[in-house]
DNA sequence: CGAGCCATTGAGACCGGTCAAGTTGGGTGG
DNA sequence: CCACCCAACTTGACCGGTCTCAATGGCTCG
């Protein structure tokens, strides 16, 4: 097989800095020597296939991954309640840092179709953020920006009705592909409508309801799993609408 | 009340050397002269009262917070909706990491009784890492086993009955006054019904049937914001118990 | 002693979950 | 090419948990 010069090899083969993430992912900022140093570290393991499993609930904690092509998603499985998806991976996206703690995986973490990942063996780079203030800086960035997050989606989950979480999920979505240089108006979900209800707290069916009630209400078109967002200012109010819920502080 | 000091000093002196929280903080591991470092670098400002301010939603992120005595809860206000309770810090406990990613503070953070903190300024603190691979790895872990809470609220939001999350909130501050040399079975919450509910994403008045409702079956007794845990295998239990929410996954 | 906050309790309404049936679509084998 | 299957999704009917509204009592503070 001869040498390609350009973009992922099939093999897994690329440089960080010619990756399209390169200015999004924990690298953002690297320049020259630091970079090579954070690209001999990691890995390019083989592509994961759809269903296929990167990391194990409870395994030991050892790498990060950033997600080069494809996406994933992570799952908790719970003692009496249903497994819950608590997390959906775009490219150019951190997979593990919640590992960091507990020092053990807290999910499995899914391939939800055919995806590239990069495998960041994270004691090394403990070792290279001591040289790198950048890289240090950059990863706390990354957490604070999981936490924060996090925040809006416990305030989602507590206060908002199954419409707003809908249409929360459908723009935040759309918001990660604009990043990306996806279309923002029209995308595919590459997570079933039981995942989508899983992470966002509702039955399946609500979810399916929600839907078809946006349609019907002109603000998006469904086929299936692409999704097109006709009206995004519309959904934005609703998202904001105060619905009354809780009588709270 | 609780938290009353017996280590540190009331006027706010004190060393991390002979603090009572030195071996859960973020000073955890340190030693020597790297101790002393970083207690040269906070600050122990004034005491705060019942309903004081310390940050300010959308105020610069600079600083962290460890709290030394005392309890806070952090609030969100959010348009369109109710303001949400989000957090409560008990000492020991590191305030303001949610900040770190986006360099503006995601809540105001208001005391909920007589409270100290040490006030430590992140920038200096990031210097102080660079020589430091313990504080490092020990800030690392303070936000990951945060991500991993997070994580497990968001389940607890979405999966879960209101006697679920009451039971589950009990247990919960029961085992962070444990870890604190307190009695687990009998506490002050210095939180109102309706900070409770906001944070566990119920009415007020749901959390006050609930209650109620565990002082019925034995499992609690309740007066005013004392609470004593008398049967906390049943709560524990009753977490855990399958209630068949969501068809999801 | 009244004002205001906090907590409790009751009554009724409604959102969203469960159960059940039906539809669609992709994949496989005859 | 069609028949069939299974998973994913949709849709309808019903029910229950939790929210809202409202009234009450206790406590603190001016």
């Amino acid at each position: 097989m001869p040498f390609t010069s350009t973009g992922p090899l099939p093999g897994g083969g690329t440089r960080c800095e010619y990756c399209c993430h390169h200015s999004r992912c924990l690298t953002m900022g690297l320049e020259g020597e630091q970079l090579a140093d954070f690209d001999a570290l990691l890995e390019r393991p083989r592509p994961l296939k759809r269903g296929e499993v990167l990391v194990h609930q409870g395994d030991q904690f050892g790498n990060l991954y950033a997600v080069r092509t494809g996406s994933l998603k992570q799952v908790q499985f719970q003692v009496g309640a249903r497994d819950q998806v608590t997390h959906f991976y775009l490219p150019g996206e951190l997979v593990g840092l919640d590992g960091i703690g507990s020092g053990e995986c807290v999910g499995n973490v899914v391939a939800l179709e055919s995806t590239y990942v990069c495998e960041l063996p994270f004691l090394q780079l403990e070792v290279l953020m001591k040289d790198s203030h950048t890289l240090q800086h950059r990863l706390f960035r990354c957490m604070g920006e999981e936490l924060r997050d996090h925040q809006r989606m416990m305030c989602l989950l507590s206060g908002r009705t199954a419409d707003q979480r809908m249409a929360s999920f459908l723009l935040g979505m759309s918001e990660r592909f604009r990043l990306r240089g996806y279309s923002p108006s029209r995308f595919f979900l590459s997570m079933s409508r039981g995942d989508i209800g899983s992470y966002l707290g509702l039955a399946i069916e609500t979810v399916s309801r929600a839907l078809g009630r946006f349609q019907m209400q002109k603000l998006i078109s469904v086929e299936g799993r692409w999704v097109s967002l006709k009206d995004m200012e519309s959904l934005t109010r609703m998202v904001a609408e105060d619905v009354g819920r809780h009588s709270g502080t």
